[in-house]
RNA sequence: GCCCGAGUGGCGGAAUUGGUAGACGCAGCGGACUUAAAAUCCGUUGACCGCAAGGUCGUGGGGGUUCAAGUCCCCCCUCGGGCACCA
């Protein structure tokens, strides 16, 4: 045979059947098919200016290793690409060198395109999709005001990061450390004005809608434990003096005559009220303080609780006693009513809080058994009633409903249910995102609205959105869908407003438009009102979409994904549903994944979508880290490019390794003598499949051979299906391994072994599949089936324990009976010298596999 | 502080219903082929004792259940992740 002939010249196999593909068109996911679908899905890249690094590859080969198995089973299978591509780091860029921010997201999408390509995923490219493309993002801002007719969007000041150096606002993860990520200036809280998303409002669907899930466990309780659920009580404190009640929400109605004290926000509304005279330059001075600490500086003074006493008192409805109100702010205006009663007895806060003001702690729980080690106070565990009259002696559990139908009854309170989950702050103050596509208009205008006949009318919600702007009321009015896209304007700088708003807010002829109430309409004010009595004169919003809208609803539009009249058509979505797979970082377990979830439900709700949820089995790649075992980063400089490991050794070694690494689960680190394993591994098969002199024609007739492949087949099939791929390369290792050192082997062997190889190493399989006779693709080929019964063998090997330890072993026949078993262990000749002097107590025998022969003496 | 997850050779990792610990790969060592190298192949490689046959120990540490424990139970240590005044 010819030396050249065996050489592995990966490059020109991998550009030669990636144009195979893309000519053929191999991947291309049918509409309407009849055969059964899968559809795979990669959390769906930010295109960033750095390009691909190792990582990001990861998630996409397993599903692409899915992908194309589901293939070969005979799905008809949808693995799609597309680009989360509005957000911050293009902007910056535009401010920094004026660069449009549209062209720089083509460049890195193009960038990225080609990198992943370069891969040789079965992607089917025609539904890539791009959520910065305004055919796109039309259906994102057509979801928002389908929210904002439901009711489910409002206007609202609410505290949001500003750094006054970068003259912006900056989100929660673009903060670090109290500092801006870029630049690291310091940032404040300040109150702007922002759209909202009432996620709220659904928190017990996104709740109960997570049982049902195949996530990760983990991944599921971190949602949990956002929403954060409770149950309680909201019970009415009578304030001394006063016709107001005190509402407080509390989960322990069962330690109600333990309030020594009671805690209203800072920022609670009755504190006016509440504060006497002697006290007001003291609470004032306390409030302001706490005002301007930022919620970090709160939570990391957690441990220092301070508070200043109003001078009124509460009345407990339960025992009549006096209580003292206090302004703290170890409580919240924004959970619960902003209100507590404080029970330093059996909470640990108030605890510490009461012993810090010298104020009295009541214990009104006892363990029933009298442990006083374990009740030390604070206690928070089960046991009896104490100190609470009527109920005392009761179990504390148990009296938490009694006490609540008894308050209900003296209508001092209520059962009640809180919940930790915030409304979504769903604004940002920047040109890079989708444009909200309300305007603002008088309230004179506004009442006109709504009498005016047209599709507006309709779409408004049923309380209106209103916002305060220069002193006066205005009001919110949607565009109507034949109006989407609301494109962004072009600019002339990106320079942010420097009053916090967005820079679309100083572009005149883009924000200030004649609006006809009747069809939705706007014209630019630049022109002249326009002929018709409907027309006013209205405000754009100027804040638009954070980066999480595109990607709460992309996994529906890969199923129709140039549809002009469709979110996605209906029996598209009926067809196709919801990802069989959906795989991405572990980072998105809360926020992506919640957001999504709850438009997916509304989208369900409305009756827009078949099914309720959008996920139905998720996973969670691990992290891949630099060679010296610390994250990849660039300033570390450990950064591995995939572009250099193909130029290397091909996209075939870098698929198999990075599944090679390890469970796909964890964390591993990168290394550069590993991939030459998987390699030469590669090669391995490269050269055998080219043997033609070990090549037989016909079935295999080796028997060890043929036991090997099938085991193989398989371990491999199980392995797929259980996303334990390191384990199914190994499997393919110790075959080619046998393969090399038999002398001959059918081709069909070797046919099965590269259809095995083909969801791993595609190239490579396509490649030789070719060349031993098989027609391309091999991905079109069935999925070869393991014939178990030649796993079987005729004979088995037992092995000899004495007390648990290995003595011997010995072949049986396959049907070999316990006797025999036993007999031939106990005349082992190495057994026999443990027996020796002892004495035999039990005998063991798992058929099969092994006898314990339990000795003492 | 609270809630999870994980600790197995020099390294990445196998052993997914309690049943031969260390598959597969990397690195190392010895060898074959070669003028030489590369490539490839063969052997070897948990620790300790022993010339060997063989033995003893061994899955973060300590205890326990069992004929049998990496796997189950209790306590502890280390690392990783999440939450963090949510009443």
């Amino acid at each position: 045979m010819a030396e050249d002939e065996q050489e592995y010249d990966f490059s020109s196999i991998e550009r030669r059947w990636q144009e195979f593909w893309e000519r053929e068109k191999t991947f291309r996911a049918e509409d309407g098919s009849d055969k059964t679908k899968y559809y795979a899905l990669d959390m769906f890249p930010y295109p960033s200016g750095a390009g691909l690094h190792i990582g990001h590859p990861e998630g996409y080969v397993a599903s692409d290793i899915l992908a194309r198995y589901r293939k070969a089973c005979g799905f008809n299978v949808l693995h799609p690409m597309g680009w989360d591509a509005f957000g911050l780091p293009a902007e910056q860029y535009a401010i920094k060198t004026g660069t449009h921010p549209s062209e720089t997201t083509q460049a890195n999408v193009d960038n990225f395109r080609r990198q992943i390509k370069s891969i040789g995923f079965a992607i089917d490219w025609d539904r890539e999709i791009n959520t910065t493309d305004p055919g796109y993002y039309k259906w994102t801002q057509w979801i928002f005001l389908k929210l904002f007719q439901r009711g489910l969007a409002y206007v609202d000041e609410k505290p949001v990061w500003w750094c006054p150096e970068l003259k912006a606002v900056l989100a929660n993860e673009e903060v670090v450390n109290g500092k801006s990520e870029v630049g690291s200036h310091p940032v404040e809280r300040r109150n702007l004005r922002q759209v909202v998303l009432r996620i709220t409002a659904y928190a017990e669907k996104l709740l109960a809608g997570l049982d049902d899930l195949d996530w990760p466990d983990s991944t599921k309780r971190q949602q949990k434990a956002w929403i954060g659920r409770s149950e309680g009580a909201e019970v009415q404190f009578g304030i001394e003096g006063s016709d107001e009640k005190l509402e407080v929400y509390t989960t322990r109605p069962d330690t109600l005559f333990g309030a020594t004290y009671m805690v209203v926000a800072p920022e609670h509304p009755l504190l006016d009220k509440l504060v006497i005279d002697e006290k007001k330059e003291e609470a004032k001075a306390y409030v302001e303080a706490a005002a301007k600490k930022s919620d970090l500086d709160r939570t990391d003074l957690a441990k220092d609780k301070s508070g200043v006493f109003t001078g009124s008192y509460c009345i407990n409805p339960a025992n009549g006693d006096k209580t003292p109100i206090w302004v703290a702010d170890y409580v919240l205006i924004s959970y619960g009513t902003g209100a507590i009663m404080a029970v330093p007895a059996h909470d640990e806060r108030d605890f510490e809080f009461a012993e810090k003001f010298d104020i009295p702690i009541n214990r009104v729980i006892s363990r029933a058994d009298g442990d006083e080690e374990k009740s030390k106070l604070p206690y928070s565990g089960p046991g009896v009633m104490v100190n609470s009259g009527e109920y005392d002696g009761m179990d504390a559990d148990a009296c938490k409903a009694k006490i609540i139908s008894d308050l209900e009854a003296k209508n001092a309170g209520k059962g009640a249910v809180n919940y930790k989950l915030r409304d979504w702050i769903f604004s940002r103050q920047r040109y890079w995102g989708e444009p909200i596509p309300l305007v603002w208009v008088s309230l004179e205008d506004f009442e006109k609205a709504t009498h005016t006949d047209g599709i507006i009318k309709d779409l408004l919600p049923e309380r209106a959105v209103t916002t305060q702007k220069d002193g006066k009321t205005l009001y919110a009015l949607p565009l109507p869908a034949s109006e989407l896209p609301l494109k962004l304007p072009e600019v002339e700088n990106y320079q942010p407003s420097g009053t916090g708003e967005s820079p679309l807010a100083t572009i005149p002829e883009w924000l200030e438009v004649w609006f006809d109430l009747s069809t939705g309409k706007t014209v630019s004010r630049a022109e002249d009102r326009p002929d018709g009595g409907n027309w006013v004169s209205a405000t754009r919003e100027t804040n638009t979409m954070p980066q999480w809208a595109g990607s709460c609803w992309y996994h529906l539009r890969y199923l129709d994904p140039s549809n002009p009249d469709h979110l996605v058509a209906p029996e598209k979505e009926a067809y196709w549903g919801g990802p069989d797979f959906y795989i991405g970082g572990a980072e998105h377990a809360v926020l992506h994944l919640l957001y999504a979830r709850f438009w997916h439900r509304f989208l369900h709700d409305e009756g827009v979508l078949a099914h309720p949820e959008p996920y139905g089995k998720l996973f969670h790649q691990g992290l891949i880290l630099g060679e010296d075992g610390n994250k990849m980063s660039k300033s570390v400089g450990n950064v591995v490019s995939p572009d250099i490991v193909i130029e290397a050794y091909g996209a075939d070694s870098l698929r198999l390794f990075e599944m090679f690494l390890g469970p796909l689960e964890a964390v591993k680190p990168w290394s550069e003598k590993g991939i030459e394993g998987v390699h030469r591994f590669l090669r391995k098969v490269n050269r055998e499949c080219l043997r033609k002199d070990k090549h037989l024609s016909g079935e295999e007739t080796d028997k060890e051979t043929l036991r090997l492949l099938h085991e193989t087949i398989l371990k491999v099939t199980e392995a797929i299906e259980d996303l334990r791929f390191n384990v199914a390369i190994s499997q393919m290792m110790i075959l080619a391994n046998h393969m090399q050192k038999v002398e001959n082997y059918s081709v069909e062997s070797a046919k099965a072994l590269l259809q095995l190889l083909a969801p791993f190493a595609p190239h490579l399989a396509e490649e030789l599949w070719e060349k031993l006779g098989g027609s391309p693709s091999i991905a079109n080929h069935p999925w070869p089936k393991a014939r178990e019964e030649l796993l079987v063998a005729d004979e088995i090997t037992i092995v000899f324990q004495v007390n648990g330890k290995l003595r011997g072993q010995a072949q049986f026949p396959k049907d070999v009976d316990k006797e025999t078993v036993i007999t031939a262990a106990k005349g082992d000749e190495k057994v026999q010298s443990f027996l020796e002097g002892k004495e035999i107590v039990k005998e063991i025998y798992v058929p099969g596999k092994l006898v314990n022969l339990a000795v003492k003496g």
